[in-house]
DNA sequence: CGTCAAGTTGAACAGTATCAACTGATGTGG
DNA sequence: CCACATCAGTTGATACTGTTCAACTTGACG
C-alpha cells in the first residue's frame, strides 16, 4: 500500500464508492490508481425492492458488484420449484459465472431490498484483468471459495437430514456478513463461556438480519415450508430460538451447533 | 490403421505429454514455447490403482493434472459417510481449489485405475500464471464451469427424487468424457472400437466405461446402495438397462432421459 | 474350492412431502 | 377507522419415499 501517489486521503470524487471498491473481494489489494481505473470502467445501476437484475437464461452481459442492499440468487426448476442458491451482501460480486463461461445466466438475481450496483461488461472486465493481474488472482480465489462452499452444500444435502441442514443454515445466516457490516454480536463469542456473562445468564440473542420466510428457508435447505415450520416450532418450544413473521432470533446457538454436528 | 501421423514433428521432446498438455483445460491456447515452460516446471508422479494422491485435510501443496487413468474425488463426513464429488478424466485438473484458497484439501483424491500425473507447486503455478495470462483465463473459466455444475447438482439434490438423480447420473456417465476422448494419444483406446454413434437410437447400446459399484452410485446421487440396487433392478425388469457386477449398459437412454426431465 | 466383495430383496421403520383447514399479522382502500 | 384481501405461519391427517437391518445369492479370483 506504499505509494507516493497523488491521491490524498480524501478521494476527490466518489469517496464512499471507492472505499467500498477497495474492500470488495474482486479488488482487494489494488493501488488507488487501479481502483480509479476500475471505477471508470463501471456503470451504475439501482434496483427497487423485488426488482430483478437479470433472469435465468438471459444472455450474460455484465458482472455486478453489490454496493448496498441485498440480493438473492435463485434457480428455477422445470416444474416450477425454486432453489435459493445464496444471498449477496454488499461488497460481493455476482453474475460472473455466466460471464466467464460465455453462456447465459444460470440463476435469477432479485433485489431483496433497494440495491445499488456497479456493473462491467465482459470486454471491460477482460481489459481490467489484463491491466491488473491482481484482479484475476482475486477472481480465482473467489471462485475457488465458491466451489468449496458448494461442495460442502452438496455433501450436506447428500448426507444430512433436514433438521441438521436447517440448523446449519440459521447459524450461517446469523454470522455477521463478512467485512462490510457493522459489528453486531458474533456467534463465536457464545462458544466461549470464559467471558463474564451479561446481566442475565448467558442469554445473548442473535437476531437474524435478513427477513426470511419459511419458504425461503425451505428453498435454502432443500425442503418444504411445512417441514421448516414444524422444526422451528419445536425449537421454539425447546427455547432455542424465537420466531415471528419473517423474523428469527437465535437464543441458544450452541444447541443448534451441536445439532448440526451430531451424526 | 492410421500410424504414419502419430508423431508430428513439431513436438521434438516429449510428444505425447506435450500434446496432452496442449489440450488440457488449463493450458489450451498456449504457444508451444509456453507449453514447454509449463512442462519444465512440472514434476511427474505415478499412482497405483487405489492409491490416494492426497487425503482430505492434508495441507494443499500441489495442483495436479491427470495424464492417464482415472481419479475420484470424495469427501468424508464426520460420521463416516462418504460423498463422491466427481471423477477426474485425463486432461482434467484437480487439487486447485485448496491451492488457490491457500487452505487444506477439502477432498480425498484416489486413483481408480493406475494413473500418471503432472504436478506443480503453488509458487510455480503462480509464476506460470504471471508469465502467461492465458493460463489465468483458463483457470477462471474452468472454475466458473465447476461452479455451474455444482449449482446444478445442488438444485437436483434439493428438488429431485432419487430415481431422477440416478437417471441423470447414468446419462452423464455414459457420455463420452468431454474433450479428451478424441483421437489424442490416449494410452488405452481399446474400449472404443465404435466410431461416432449414428443417429439410429433404436437398438444402440451404451455401456458405461467406468466400473461403478452400487455404493459408488449411491455416494454420487446422495442415497444408499440399497435404493440404487432396487431402482436398477426395476429398470432392468423394464428393459431400460442391463447390469452386472460393476457394469451397467444403457439400452433405452431416452426412457431415462424422460424420467430425469419429468416432474 | 473357499473366501470375500458386490449385489438383491423383504420387512419394519423413519423422515418428509402433501393437502387441507385454520390462525394471525400486515397493509389497503372505501 | 374498519372491512377486507392477502400473505406468512401453524398444525393435523395421510401417504409415500427412502433408510435401515438382516438374510441371502451371485460372481470374481487366488
Amino acid at each position: 500500500m506504499v505509494t507516493h501517489n497523488e491521491q490524498p486521503p480524501e478521494y476527490h470524487d466518489h469517496p464512499p464508492v471507492l472505499k467500498l471498491l477497495a474492500h470488495a473481494e474482486f479488488f482487494i489489494g489494488l493501488e488507488t490508481s487501479g481502483l480509479h481505473q476500475v471505477l471508470q470502467a463501471a456503470r451504475k445501476r439501482r434496483l427497487e425492492q423485488q426488482e430483478t437484475c437479470f433472469q435465468q437464461d438471459d444472455p450474460a452481459d455484465f458482472l455486478y458488484l453489490l454496493c448496498s442492499g441485498r440480493m438473492k440468487l435463485t434457480q428455477l426448476t422445470a416444474d416450477g420449484r425454486q432453489v435459493l442458491l445464496r444471498f449477496v451482501d454488499p461488497g460481493e460480486v455476482f453474475g460472473g459465472i455466466a460471464l466467464f463461461t460465455g453462456e447465459r445466466y444460470p440463476v435469477t438475481a432479485e433485489a431483496v431490498d433497494e440495491c445499488e450496483l456497479l456493473l462491467w461488461d465482459g470486454p471491460a472486465m477482460q481489459r481490467l484483468m489484463e491491466a491488473q493481474p491482481g484482479i484475476a488472482r482475486n477472481v480465482i480465489q473467489h471462485l475457488a471459495e465458491l466451489v468449496k462452499s458448494l461442495q460442502d452444500r452438496v455433501r450436506e444435502l447428500s448426507t444430512e437430514r433436514v433438521e441438521q441442514r436447517l440448523a446449519r443454515a440459521l447459524i450461517r445466516l446469523a454470522q455477521p456478513t463478512g467485512q462490510m457490516d457493522a459489528p453486531t454480536g458474533s456467534i463465536e463469542q457464545s462458544d466461549k463461556p470464559s467471558k463474564e456473562p451479561p446481566p442475565t445468564t448467558s442469554t445473548e440473542r442473535f437476531p437474524l438480519a435478513i427477513h426470511l420466510t419459511r419458504q425461503d428457508l425451505g428453498e435454502l435447505t432443500g425442503t418444504t415450508l411445512y417441514t421448516v415450520s414444524r422444526i422451528l416450532s419445536r425449537w421454539e418450544r425447546d427455547g432455542w430460538i424465537e420466531s415471528g413473521r419473517e423474523r428469527i432470533t437465535l437464543i441458544d446457538p450452541t444447541a443448534l451447533q451441536s445439532l448440526a454436528e451430531d451424526s
